[in-house]
DNA sequence: ACTGATGCGTC
DNA sequence: GTCGGAC
DNA sequence: GTCCGACGACGCATCAGT
């Protein structure tokens, strides 16, 4: 497919507010898709929708350039010099507009000296696949001089985009595409045109949720179906979308969950999901990057104080005073957010790992099992240590009782508390 | 070898 | 992480 | 209530320029 058919699919989305228009607009992209049975890029198109280059459990490096980088490019593309650039952004709004209405101005300018190159100016004809390709370089350039050759590559991208598709091609790459839809959205359009029923759009969320990689999951459903996807399950060395929890005044939980249900300490750290295979641990960060070699620390404590061969489970890596006994706050956690010294780093900041959830046991999914069992099998298989421990959880059966735990945990350092329904489905 | 600008990812 | 807009 | 996007503080990594 050309870029410049998915370059009108983000203009038709970003025309209106209306997420059923936006979902119509998917649907339809997706049908026409489905007519041709032209299903060769439907991965890179979910991907670039997403506004990005690959699903976030690929381990794959960030472009590298954003808004003051793109400048320069813009820049060295027109002639313009980048202080003037600068102002038409703030006029514009967006990097992406302020190079549309340069190089259409540009464009405009040129084709009245050069008749030979209608076709560079149309920019027509630019395939995704090329365009992923060269952004893929982009991305993965690296080193002294990464910088000029990212921008030149850029550069060639322009010169074969028209002012619309360059206006999208610069927001994909600065992070900023913006054009309404995400994830959800996405899952709607994909869930009408290829199956026709919306209804359905609960077992593609589950699967995206489980295999957080929806070009993939399109890929299934479109070669093998929607019988396929249901079979999407939890599995080793992917890492499942977290699960959020929302804002609320804490007097506001007995009223929304009824007595009892289950408080635990809002811990003031960073969230892991944690893999281990045998001796292999892997750590994932909440957006899902592979962050095992931050802390070696805690997959030593993991690798010998968790009793069980294959396990999925979540928890929050807290910064503890050398004596273990108190917890510190975020910004001291976030001296072990590094690359280098690692070791050192990890005696002068020690941490404990707080474990609060089991996704997976052997080749048993929990995601589905009610909150009890799975803090029940998290006891059986956690031996507590200093850096090891499960949250602190109770079962809160009056006001009174809630803010009782409410107090201590401020008292302890917490963030708060989290609330968390009893019942199976939650 | 050092510094500032830029980008990135956590909360 | 918070906030607010649109639906 | 749901979804999306705009926003901020903080610390670290990387690279260009010197």
């Amino acid at each position: 497919m050309k870029f410049n058919k998915l370059s009108q699919l983000f203009s038709d989305l970003e025309s209106t507010t209306k997420r059923l228009e936006m979902i119509d607009f998917l649907s339809k992209f997706f049908e026409d898709l489905k007519e041709k049975e032209d299903y060769r890029d439907i991965d890179k198109i979910i991907y670039l929708l997403q506004g990005q280059l690959t699903p976030n459990i690929k381990q794959f490096p960030k472009m590298g350039l954003a808004e003051k980088m793109i400048i320069e490019a813009i820049s060295l593309h027109s002639g313009i010099n980048s202080k003037r650039i600068k102002e038409i952004l703030i006029k514009q709004g967006d990097i992406g507009a302020t190079a549309e209405f340069i190089l259409s101005k540009k464009k405009k300018q040129k084709s009245l000296f050069d008749y030979n190159k209608v076709e560079e100016i149309s920019g027509s004809s630019l395939e995704i696949l090329e365009l992923y390709s060269e952004l893929k370089k982009i991305a993965l350039t690296e080193g002294i001089g990464s910088h000029d050759t990212k921008l030149g590559i850029l550069r060639g991208l322009i010169s074969k985009c028209s002012p619309l598709e360059t206006k999208y091609l610069l927001r994909i790459i600065t992070s900023t595409l913006r054009v309404g839809v995400q994830s959800q959205t996405i899952i709607e359009g994909l869930t009408l045109a290829f199956t026709g029923k919306r209804d359905n759009k609960g077992v593609i969320e589950r699967a995206y949720s489980l295999s957080p990689d929806l070009g993939e999951i399109s890929r299934i459903l479109v070669e093998k179906g929607l019988v396929e996807v249901k079979k999407v399950d939890i599995e080793y060395g992917t890492p499942i979308l977290s699960m959020l929890a929302s804002r609320e005044i804490y007097t506001e939980f007995t009223n929304r969950l009824g007595v009892p249900f289950v408080a635990e300490y809002k811990l003031d750290g960073e969230r892991l999901q944690i893999h281990k295979v045998g001796e292999n641990i892997t750590l994932f960060s909440r957006r899902l990057l592979d962050i095992s070699f931050q802390y070696p620390d805690v997959c030593k404590v993991i690798r010998e104080n968790v009793k069980a061969n294959k396990v999925i489970f979540e928890g929050e890596v807290v910064a503890m005073d050398h004596f273990y006994e108190k917890m510190l706050p975020f910004q001291v956690l976030s001296k072990r957010r590094r690359k280098f010294d690692v070791e050192d780093i990890s005696k002068e900041v020690p941490v404990c790992l707080f474990v609060f959830d089991l996704l997976k046991f052997g080749e048993e999914s929990f995601v589905d099992k009610s909150l009890s069992f799975r803090r029940k099998k998290l006891e059986e298989i956690i031996d507590e240590k200093d850096e090891l421990r499960l949250v602190k959880s109770v079962l809160i059966n009056s006001t009174e009782e809630l803010l009782s735990f409410f107090n201590t945990a401020r008292k302890e350092g917490n963030e708060g508390i989290m609330a968390k329904s009893i019942q199976e489905n939650s």
